[in-house]
DNA sequence: AAAACGTGGTT
DNA sequence: TAACCAAGTTT
């Protein structure tokens, strides 16, 4: 087997000295313990049953800065949905977003979509197998092409990932950052040439189940023998903590107005920090600003009426840095003379309808707040 | 290159 | 509870 391990000569320059004490000709001994560990160790995935590249795929797009157990149930719906590409590459952008719903980064759901069609149009339906074309597609970018080429093709391509990044920082003892290119260069290097498949998932697995990013098992690692950091004991020190932005504090109120069954709407975004094209009414406050007149000309603007709205209790949510607290008002408006003409941009929607219009989590949450 | 994108589970 | 974080991509 071809490859190198951390530290080789492979390492240039100024990045070559950490961890420099592994040896090249340790590479096959560490593949070799790390396909074992696999092999008894490798969880149960639904997307290992039958790893064909679109189930790879989805199941890639899927676990984009998400956790496993949380994909989960969205796999299984979404296989069942669309079983295949055509069935995908058919369906209509909001079918796609309700099976996304609560899962974040919407911007997956759409580009499944487009990114299907154009399979089915460009390559006939064929699943491409080479990276240029994997990286044309929207959405699939350096890491997701490496996972498909390699995971479903077997194809001795190389991924990074968060789970890579941080076994190789600890496998070569690096306290401090490093370039991307620094881990493709490794990630790349260890590669078994016959059998990425099963070399790059256990790479992510061990990172899942045994390199964990805070209180690594090291006492269980199959490659403990190898690892720098876990040699000097400083692999809960690594990787050293990011430099993250500022979180900002939101205040917002939300309005659930029911009439005869129906919740009123915003048909376009009021918040545009908030996903999806459908939302509740909603309007920001200030720090010290009372929340019930804001809500009250909230529902006069949406109503050109008065509605006398009972404060319903908190919802918290955070979109990336912004930390939303939104107070939630309902009201229940009588039909003697039919559901009121809302204002341009808002909508009566019934309410098992609504659930399925609505995607982002925050509205979700204040949709089932109720009295309080 | 840095920042934006979402969310729920963990710590 | 606030912060951190996860099988990244796009601009």
């Amino acid at each position: 087997m071809r490859g190198t391990l951390p530290g080789s000569s492979l390492m240039a320059g100024k990045e070559r000295r950490a961890g420099g004490y592994l040896l090249r000709e340790k590479t096959t001994e560490f593949q070799k313990a790390l396909l074992r560990w696999f092999a008894r160790h490798r969880r149960d995935l639904p997307w290992r049953h039958t790893p064909t590249p679109y189930r790879v795929w989805i199941s890639e797009i899927l676990l984009q800065q998400t956790r496993v157990r949380t994909a989960l149930p969205y796999y299984e719906r979404f296989i069942k949905r669309f079983p295949n590409l055509r069935s995908l590459a058919r369906a209509s952008e909001p079918e796609v977003l309700e099976l996304w719903a609560g899962l974040g980064y919407y911007a997956r759901a759409r580009n499944l979509r487009r990114a299907a069609a154009m399979i089915v149009h460009r390559h006939h339906g064929r699943f491409p197998a080479t990276q240029r074309e994997l990286l044309s597609l929207p959405g699939i970018g350096r890491y997701t092409a490496g996972a498909i080429l390699s995971i479903a093709f077997n194809q001795p391509e190389p991924i990074v990932d968060g789970n890579v990044r941080r076994l190789i920082s600890r496998l070569h003892g690096i306290t401090r950052r490093r370039s991307e290119e620094y881990f493709w260069r490794q990630a790349t290097a260890w590669i078994p040439p016959d059998r990425a498949s099963q070399f790059n998932q256990a790479v992510m697995e061990l990172g899942a189940l045994v390199c964990l990013p805070s209180g690594p098992l090291c006492a269980q690692c199959p490659v403990s023998g190898f690892c720098e950091a876990g040699i000097r004991g400083i692999a809960d020190r690594i990787p050293p903590p990011r430099s993250k932005r500022a979180s900002q504090e939101v205040r917002l109120v939300l309005t659930v107005v029911e009439c005869d069954g129906r919740v009123l709407l915003c048909t376009k975004q009021p918040m545009d920090f908030v996903p999806g094209d459908w939302g509740l009414p909603a309007a920001a406050i200030g720090p010290a600003e009372m929340a019930h007149p804001a809500a009250h000309a909230l529902a006069r603007g949406a109503l050109r009426m008065s509605v006398r709205l009972r404060e319903a209790g908190t919802v918290s949510h955070a979109i990336t840095y912004r930390r939303i607290r939104a107070q939630v008002f309902n009201a229940t408006l009588k039909v003697k003379t039919g559901l009121p003409r809302p204002a341009a941009g808002y909508d009566w929607v019934g309410r098992a309808e609504a659930e399925r219009l609505v995607t982002s989590s925050l509205y979700r949450k204040a949709l089932r707040t109720r009295s309080g």
